[in-house]
DNA sequence: ATCATTATTTGCCAAATGGCAAATGATAGT
DNA sequence: ACTATCATTTGCCATTTGGCAAATAATGAT
């Protein structure tokens, strides 16, 4: 990137490349040529609170990363209960994985927990990445697998403890998020009433 | 391979081929003769009921595939009850992903709930095939991308119902497993205790 | 067939959690 | 500062689930 051309980036916009890439590279290497092609692809995207940054019924369309705020991911079970599936936190990818990859509707909505930056690149984008990209594919398997163990290493433990240890490997896990996610949420990610997540946290103290 | 030495394989072995190559193809396309570099690596394994598949503590160094059987994947919490996290039946990969991939110490067991018969490949040999084969490690992270996701679409929802639709969504998930699979295992990935569960069966019928 | 062992069911009661509604607290808009 | 709105806490009681122990059933070895 040629210097003349760094003056239209903000301080912020370079900050939350840096963030990009930093998560990108401890799952694999990438040459200067290469960041710079994703780099020239990146678009940035502000949510607010309460946002959606993908829908159930619609097909998902992009690949974000989250570089400030949370995300949930959330649907409906068959008593029409809003269940929080996860949350995702600063730093991590964002993309509702079955919908983007089969071009088919998704089932569950992403969301803002609180007003959130992103970078996000677009389906024909990403696309073109895995095309061009010599290894980006590899890296990518990486992240997605990665993400998807955490995922089952996280929620699914839950099943096997009460109320209160729930909420403690809760706030074990997302120690800076505990105060930024209504208790609503917490309560729907961990299965346990907002009345019982409240008394809870009454005892905890 | 040559008409002489069909012979030796017998009509089992054959067929349990078969049903690993059903399987791999769902995935990906392979040729006759990548398939049967592929053959060529495979051994069978049978374990009987409780054997180990890969333990905890120890590096797991094989991936298998069960024809026959059913496994399940378990651990120690830290009160000391052993959880169930997953059970893994027939005509699926097998593979303590984790402890494989890295080469470090499981924290689960892989134990056979049901005598169990296997096609399994070592790690050497593995990794040779991902090194050998063209679009391999593409059919691989589709295969364990695909089980990844089943696994948290499967536990993970156990968190937010009450223990009898647990065990309802469980036979749905695994009809030809219930009866095969002891209670106290189904009572410990249900995160019920057995005598509830004995009494939630009761009460269904 | 018999016994020993293990798995499952059952009874009894305690503890945890849910359901509902009201009270209190926090927040944003005017 | 004052509402209106939404989030959280609390009280009361019902329901679910757990803990423990004993009874029954199933299984495997001899």
């Amino acid at each position: 990137m040629p210097n003349g051309k760094r003056a239209k980036f903000s301080f912020k916009y370079i900050a939350a490349m840096e963030a990009l890439f930093n998560f990108i590279l401890k799952f694999g290497n990438l040459n200067r040529q290469q960041m710079d092609f994703i780099a020239s692809k990146a678009k940035t995207l502000t949510l607010h609170k309460e946002a959606y940054f993908s829908e159930a019924g619609k097909i998902a369309r992009q690949v974000g990363f989250i570089t400030e705020g949370i995300l949930r991911v959330c649907y409906y079970n068959n008593k029409g209960e809003e269940i929080t599936k996860y949350f995702i936190d600063e730093n991590n990818l964002v993309v509702d994985l079955e919908s983007f990859d089969n071009e088919i509707c998704s089932s569950a909505y992403v969301q803002a927990v609180t007003d959130c930056k992103m970078i996000v690149f677009s389906r024909k984008d990403w696309l073109e990445l895995l095309q061009t990209i010599v290894g980006w594919d590899a890296i990518v398997h990486k992240i997605i697998s990665r993400a998807l163990m955490q995922k089952v290493e996280r929620r699914s433990p839950l099943v096997s403890e009460d109320a209160t240890t729930r909420y403690l490997k809760f706030m074990e896990i997302y120690p800076s998020a505990v105060n930024r996610i209504p208790l609503a949420y917490i309560a729907s990610y961990l299965g346990v009433t907002q009345s019982s997540l409240s008394r809870i946290r009454k005892n905890i103290r």
